[in-house]
DNA sequence: ACCGTGGTTAGCTTTC
DNA sequence: GAAAGCTAACCACGGT
């Protein structure tokens, strides 16, 4: 068994190979589209980085520290997650004892 | 409210410090917005990278080998950015010679 | 002998480059001893991880739910270090405000 | 007083459920003992980890290009594990035709 | 027994 | 040049 529909350099077309999984054909399509969407959305996230590098660029010009600033980012950031965390582990708890 | 720790201790209001940044005054008001619009980007940006993983899941769930998908979407970044330095090195170069 | 990978090419000795970094000379010797150290830190630490698995895995065949247990120790581990960040904080917020 | 996130909120001491786990019990303080060796485990590897750093360090200030000792640490991994795994493949061979 | 998921770790990038 | 944050590969675990 083997997935290999998205193997590639692939030189002629033609069906040379019973094996040939569709390269160049609509699943090189599929594959393009993927990754297409992928490459958006990490553009999208590379805009985002520097969005936020902008922010501590322009609350450093005003005056502020932003070394301070990510230390209160992390830790807003640390409670947040500790919530999420203790909902879980609490979940976690109430199946354990068949309360699921 | 909850978990304010962009709320300052702020002692004394007086300028202790002539680099004192406004401890607790209106400073405090920027500070937080700075900060609350970082952490939504940073929201976005968690939620793009949860978008990108569903693709290559959607893409896995399809027959694609995602190891693949990801080490061609690298190489095709790196082709991308190298194309880009060598655009940079490009104007650079027009710049020096008074055609910018 | 075997897997020298550690062993340099090293042509001649000579000092053809004053930045030369002693290719092959004394220079192999001592970042041999800088690899050895490193290989054997790594052992114990891959040994440490050995020895946790083994403890959740006794834990486990005593009744214990491995995944509340790591929720345990994780939740724990944020509390230490969301103390040590917020006591970082403090000293920022002193060296900025000239109290250093 | 401190995090005690391993002090359960146990309710009912009884056995309400035949797979109860001995909620707040003895199985409370086996659980504890558990989890803390296993922080204690986890804090020395942290400190190995240091180690590590600070010899990459030191060998830096020497001269030598930590990425590139970085490079030949993994290759020599490999081959380590390589080795061990043609063992593993011998044995099996020798088992197989009745040489274990 | 395999797959999918999540956590861990190391390496890279950027900042100070 | 050193330190830190971010990112991406790796691995181990649990579930199906």
């Amino acid at each position: 068994m083997d997935n290999n529909v998205a193997n590639f350099p692939a030189g002629e077309e033609s069906g040379n190979k019973e094996e040939a999984k569709d390269v160049g054909g609509v699943g090189g399509a599929r594959l393009k589209a993927f990754i297409e969407r992928i490459e958006r959305l990490e553009e999208e996230k590379k805009e985002l980085a520097e969005d936020i590098k902008e922010i501590y660029a322009e609350a450093k010009s005003t005056g502020f520290d932003t070394k301070i600033m990510r230390k209160i980012v992390s830790l807003r950031k640390m409670d947040t997650e500790k919530r999420r965390e203790e909902e879980e582990l609490l979940e976690l708890y109430k199946s354990a004892i068949g309360l699921a």
